[in-house]
DNA sequence: GGATTTGTTGACCAAAATAGTAAGGTATAG
DNA sequence: CTATACCTTACTATTTTGGTCAACAAATCC
């Protein structure tokens, strides 16, 4: 599992989202939102989250006050499925399962990778995203974020519907 | 960390060096061997050898009869130091440690990056050389290998130099 | 000494992966 | 009907990676 950009986007918003989901009362957070706090590009950032729904991580709604919130609790999201979901490959071996990397056969190390890609996953999947969200380094740069947008629009009426 | 060609290639051809150095009573073992086993091109894992050099893991021989030796023993060798060694950049953050990825402040999620590539580091660290050339299936895989290759030269004279 | 072998270095190139954009579409509130 | 906000696809630009080449330097062999 390799850390990129992607990867790193998907886990700040992520983040974002746990840590906002629960202001104007409950209502989606908007990807708009998520993107300008962050300074994530939004075109980019949508495509991010279409996978994470897809994935399952998180539900969305359509329409005036849509947005997104996660579908499942904090606690139950690792830092692995999120990379997952906007990455896909867990996998560091040359030959991506095959077992041909040298000349149709198994090469010298495969053995060697597909045991380190394990490792590393589990390191992956032992962090969660409500680890993330308690940490105390993490929550003053959240609290610095939300006071440089407090030009933005107040509370507006809390609805319930169904997620697409 | 990341894992890419270059470090696997480097691991590779160590381990291969690791399993062939003492071939011909100690004589340094020739890229050209190396790269044919391995089926690494040449060129390419020439340059991936120097900057093995430049870090310390191997010494140098030149002119007819040379090749490369292990620097330090196979034991005191890991994972980590030899894909430092060809990818430098052991860090994760986006910054690259500089805690300016956005807009020149701290970012959600630095501190999240920061500790695993920690882990991941810890991972790298703590297996080497040794246990991989122990490893049961890496000595199969080398058998077959060096039975591929049984059409070259035999053993040739042995020869005490210096290092380059 | 000269040819040959082997590693060393730097410049260069091509292909792949990644990051980002743009535009049109669909559902929903009001 | 219209504005909002998510969804999807296609495309483009940039960066990184993998790989080549040619000239060079040291050591050996004859
Ligand atoms: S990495 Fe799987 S065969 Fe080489
Ligand atoms: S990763 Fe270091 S500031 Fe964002």
């Amino acid at each position: 599992m390799r850390l990129t950009t992607k990867g790193r986007y998907a886990v700040t918003a992520m983040t974002d989202l746990a840590l906002h989901q629960h202001d104007n009362g409950g209502r989606p957070v908007s990807l708009s939102d998520i993107a300008e706090r962050q300074s994530i590009p939004a075109a980019y950032l949508g495509r991010l989250f279409a996978s994470l729904r897809s994935h399952g991580l998180v539900e969305s709604w359509r329409g005036p006050g849509g947005g997104y919130r996660l579908a499942r609790s904090a606690g139950d999201i690792s830092i692995a499925d999120m990379i997952e979901a906007v990455d896909e490959r867990t996998d560091n071996t040359r030959c991506r399962g095959q077992v041909n990397c040298q000349d149709n056969h198994k090469c010298l190390t495969h053995v060697l990778w597909s045991d380190l890609s394990q490792r590393i996953q589990d390191v992956l999947s032992d962090i969660c995203l409500s680890d993330v969200v308690s940490d105390a380094q993490v929550r003053e740069v959240a609290e610095r974020q939300d006071a440089m947008a407090k030009n933005r629009g107040g509370a507006a009426t809390v609805q319930w519907r169904r997620p697409c």
